[in-house]
DNA sequence: TATTGTTATACTCTATAACTATA
DNA sequence: TATAGTTATAGAGTATAACAATA
């Protein structure tokens, strides 16, 4: 190959991310992680994902709802909703039942354990959010919020 | 289960998410999400992946730099970067070369053609990053990447 | 025929530990 | 003993197609 740098006996020490931190795709990806992290920790103390987190919400706001319904609303695919269903039921969090009307379907619900959950897992949610806050503010958080919205519109 | 809802023959059609969408995790993994599917779709026709176009972008400023000092700088596992890297050899975009100081090591390099490949793919990252700075603003950019690094700071 | 949910499968990304060859 | 890189493996997360039961 020609036209190439030669071999350096000490390569460079500082390293040049070039534009790759200005690429907004590359500091949103980046934040989001950080969050996600400090998501993670916090709820692994209960053992719940943040899409399991999700679909307790939902249940909590929405009872009865189907699952192609709940699946939908957050984006996950129903063939990989059903086997993440059956573990938060195995743990006595949710529950299925048979709708009078149509019996190819399930009405989902949470039971009095998942609603103590969401109850705890909501203080962690404020405090994970709290942290955030603190980094840029409460009108930092609207105008993130706005931004991410426009970004994200259509 | 006792105190839990009826069974509705009608299911609700508006399906409230409650505090989801104002989570700062959820609008950062939404926004990054549409931002990534944008970003794939115009890299499909170079077959390059995000992370692929980083490393091609750290070589192209830092010539030489070794294996592990590539990954480390962009968060990759150094056991998953060989077989990612040796895809790119594969196809001629960059290539390892053996230093004269330490024979375990590779110093890491991009071919002509992986220069050509990274000139083309500035091109599709600029009109990707107009995409979206054209539905916030130059302003908007600059104040959404203040907010990020804030927000990952430390 | 269409819909609800399940099963099987596969692909990507990521993470860890054990191994080799050099240092 | 430590370091550079490789190999094997495993776990999430996500995607598609085919299927059974019901509408």
């Amino acid at each position: 190959m020609a036209d190439l740098p030669e071999i350096l006996d000490e390569p460079a020490t500082e390293i040049d991310l070039g534009p790759l931190p200005m690429l907004m795709g590359y500091a949103l990806r980046r934040a989001q992680l950080m969050m996600f992290e400090d998501f993670h920790a916090r709820f692994a103390g209960e053992d719940i994902r943040p899409a399991q987190y999700s679909v307790l919400k939902v249940l909590e706001l929405n009872p009865g709802l189907r699952q192609n319904q709940v699946s939908a609303a957050l984006g996950i695919q129903r063939s990989n909703f059903g086997p993440m269903f059956d573990l938060l039921e195995q743990r006595g969090l949710v529950e299925r039942r048979r709708p009078d009307g149509d019996r190819r379907a399930f009405a989902l619900f949470l039971t009095e354990g998942g609603a103590a959950m969401v109850a705890r897992l909501d203080r962690l949610v404020e405090a994970h959010e709290a942290k955030f806050v603190a980094r840029i503010g409460g009108d930092g958080k609207v105008k993130l919020r706005t931004l991410l919205f426009q970004l994200a519109q259509e």
